[in-house]
DNA sequence: GTCTATAGCATGATAGAC
DNA sequence: GTCTATCATGCTATAGAC
């Protein structure tokens, strides 16, 4: 799938086009994992479902995954115990499920920018990208960042796996390919994510400040833009 | 407290002079908080401490803290249960302890520059001795990052005004004292913080990539030295 | 100062009525 | 599909011997 969009699009320009949003992110959770799910009516599902999620990020991202009991998560939901476990098949299942979303649509965003000729701006618009997927998806993004090394060891090496992944195509496009320029344009690569990652890891600290998203994708793609050049 | 450093310090310098370091934190944790311990002979005390923060390392940094057990911790540290409640008051109380330790520590390090003119100049070494002391603490720091949310509400907010303290001693530096930078100078103070935060929470990335610590100090200084021209 | 043993409770998961 | 009731397990924390 491509996206087209102008040169430094803005998040409004983003949202009109984007195949990923807070609603269709519900029917992906479905249609890859939820398979195990007993409940089989759409109704009861579309229903409850988003419930169930919004509840799990509220109480775990607030005191941890390990810590909310599915209690906990019952009040939340209004659900029983018998009735969540008809939604999903144990609380590390859930963990995973969310895990599996994330790590899929983090995935997708190179692929929108393949046709994109030169290469500084399909570097800029993976970036801005990232950074307009992971406010629309914000309670999941932190989420995976902070509960995926939680998970089963054969998980864990998949978080690391998506994320070197994402890293060398950054630093393939900052590097234009000369072999002695890698170091630093994966460590230029590095440094981009750190400043994606603060975005939603401390959104609170940015609503404070009144940043909006188009001024800080502004800004981190002003610093980016500043990369190749101080590389060399 | 004042240290006296080139400019552009290297690790190397920096290690010689530094009042925080691996072996001394554990006395500043004595003096601070544990006074509650109810062994009181010296001699255990210096034994068993760092196997009790070094096994609590180990253990919540790889699967959380809420999901390390007492029992986990007592087969790490080679202590029994009744044994281990001799130095803590409470498990809460233990991630209390190192929140505080790695609280002080990142607001001694302002204060070891306060008599630099230039203000670049201060803004670059409080930068490079934040990278080098988290390098000391590594396991310290990745720890408060990772577990401070779960803390009592009182104690969040102080890791938050923390957080914004340092914010604005970097800020202050960025912008010149012009009321009408102060936001941009914010948003600066900002991306940096996310840089060197990733030093030491994606410590294994960096690890792997084999970036050296003197490489990592100089390369955010490097994007540092350009946010002030960056801002007009 | 360190141990063993246990109290007291909360948890994840399931069985079975409706 | 959703509920209530219950099981087995594992937890933090403490009491008391040595």
């Amino acid at each position: 799938m491509r996206l087209d969009l102008p040169p430094r699009f803005s998040f409004a320009d983003f949202k009109k086009v984007t195949p990923i949003d807070g609603s269709n992110v519900l029917s992906m959770a479905l249609e890859r994992q939820l398979h195990r799910m007993t409940v089989k009516r759409a109704a009861a599902a579309s229903e409850n479902l988003p419930k169930i999620f919004d509840a799990t990020f509220r109480l775990a991202n607030k005191k941890g995954f390990e810590a909310m009991s599915l209690r906990d998560l019952c009040k939340e939901t209004g659900l029983s115990m018998g009735g969540l476990y008809g939604y999903i098949t144990s609380k590390d299942d859930l963990a995973a499920v969310i895990e599996d979303v994330v790590r899929h649509s983090s995935n997708e965003i190179p692929l929108w920018f393949s046709e994109i000729d030169d290469p500084f701006e399909k570097f800029d618009a993976t970036l801005r990208a990232h950074v307009f997927v992971s406010e629309l998806l914000q309670p999941w993004f932190f989420f995976v960042f902070m509960e995926s090394r939680l998970l089963s060891a054969t998980q864990r090496s998949v978080a690391k796996a998506s994320e070197y992944h994402f890293q060398n195509a950054l630093a393939a496009l900052l590097g234009g390919g000369d072999p002695e320029d890698e170091p630093r344009a994966q460590l230029a690569a590095s440094h981009c994510m750190a400043l994606i990652q603060d975005w939603y890891v401390k959104r609170w600290k940015y609503r404070h400040q009144k940043v909006s998203v188009d001024s800080f994708a502004n800004s981190i793609s002003e610093i980016a833009g500043q990369l190749p050049r101080m590389m060399r």
